[in-house]
DNA sequence: AATACGGGGCC
DNA sequence: GGCCCAGTATT
């Protein structure tokens, strides 16, 4: 027993000294030298990021994290913005439910918490859109909490670390323990961004770099298996096809017809052009017959969307309509101010097919 | 325990 | 074209 702790002890020494060598500067971090001159990281910062983070990497975050931050400076800000606003700036990231619980968190962080996060996992959880990981990270980086910090390349890393063969999910529980068998009581927050950086960095998922791995002494599948093989998972179903069809209408005055889907669901809450629902069925051949107005509609090719669980292909049709109706739920945007628009990428996608320079940075 | 929910980068 | 991600909420 003291063996093993003894271990766990140095592999973590090996670890933080692997990141106050290596870290990343990222805006909403606190580097290991800032640290040691008594900076903490602000939880509101670290909040926005790690909600960013989920399922999503560095690179796609770092401009949002920074856009959000100029918008709405303090957690106050966001909680008394216009949520249309929040979701316009969320547009592209991905997983719309994320920017709807944001501002329902904020709401209640400024409304029921006097403007402060609770410090603790259980209060964090109980907040929308904190989960397990979100509330251990928020706990252990902005509160030094020494919680298990359990996300995609945390799995990776503890699982090459130990060899573990149950499949995930089920091997959940087991992670959770050997991670927080690892992490400190004095750096429990640069413990977790160690060996986040270090899943992200070097125990990547193909060809991981693991000469360069500080767990390479100790690293059991290094040893005795392929280390690219962990973690080991329960098989994945394909994905099905739908098929429907994108109506994008262009007014006299070069405006696009838009409306709002509904708050829930997919894409829950973000902007659209008008179209059929999205089937297995043949809609792109019986399409037509659900157009929004009565116009001379050209098919203007299709596009293919890949969603975590289906994959769509939607035929585009245009016209050019002679006056701006209004409908009951859409509105006409003008195409030069497209971009601003709460437009996920499949939109995007579907009126760039009807109209090619919609998204560019100069049109005539 | 299984499913719904985006998007982009990588090979 | 398939795989992977700094996951959460719902059922």
């Amino acid at each position: 027993m003291m063996h093993d702790t003894q271990k766990a002890a140095e592999a973590t020494f090996l670890l933080l000294d692997w990141y106050d060598r290596h870290h990343r500067d990222l805006p909403w971090r606190v580097s290991p030298p800032m640290a040691r001159k008594g900076a903490v990281a602000d939880p509101y910062h670290v909040w926005l990021s790690e909600v960013m983070l989920q399922q999503t990497t560095v690179q796609a975050v770092r401009a949002y994290f920074n856009k959000f931050l100029k918008l709405w400076p303090t957690i106050d800000d966001l909680a008394a913005a216009d949520a249309e606003d929040v979701m316009k700036a969320w547009a592209g990231l991905g997983y719309y439910a994320r920017a709807r619980n944001l501002k329902k968190c904020a709401e209640a962080v400024a409304g029921e918490h006097g403007g402060h996060f609770p410090n603790t996992e259980e209060g964090l959880k109980a907040l929308p859109g904190i989960g397990d990981y979100t509330a251990a990270a928020i706990a252990a980086i902005a509160f030094n909490r020494r919680s298990a910090v359990l996300d995609g390349n945390v799995e990776r890393v503890i699982s090459r670390l130990h060899a573990i063969e149950t499949p995930l999910p089920a091997a959940k529980p087991e992670m959770r323990a050997r991670v927080l068998a690892l992490t400190p009581e004095d750096r429990p927050g640069d413990f977790a961004q160690a060996m986040m950086d270090l899943g992200a960095t070097i125990c990547t998922p193909k060809r991981p770099a693991c000469s360069l791995c500080p767990f390479r002494s100790s690293c059991l599948a290094l040893a005795t298996a392929d280390p690219e093989t962990f973690p080991r998972k329960a098989e994945k179903k394909q994905k099905p096809l739908r098929l429907g069809a994108a109506f994008v209408a262009i007014d006299n005055s070069n405006a696009v017809y838009l409306q709002k889907r509904a708050d829930t669901g997919l894409l829950g809450g973000m902007t659209e052009v008008p179209g059929t629902g999205w089937t297995a069925r043949r809609d792109g051949e019986t399409s037509i017959y659900a157009q929004p107005f009565a116009a001379r509609w050209e098919h203007c090719g299709a596009i293919t969307h890949v969603f975590t669980h289906f994959e769509l292909r939607l035929s585009v049709y245009r016209a050019n309509v002679q006056r701006a109706e209004t409908g009951a739920n859409g509105w006409w945007e003008p195409i030069a101010s497209l971009k601003a628009q709460a437009l996920p990428t499949v939109m995007k996608k579907a009126i760039a097919q009807a109209i090619p320079n919609a998204f560019k940075a100069e049109r005539s």
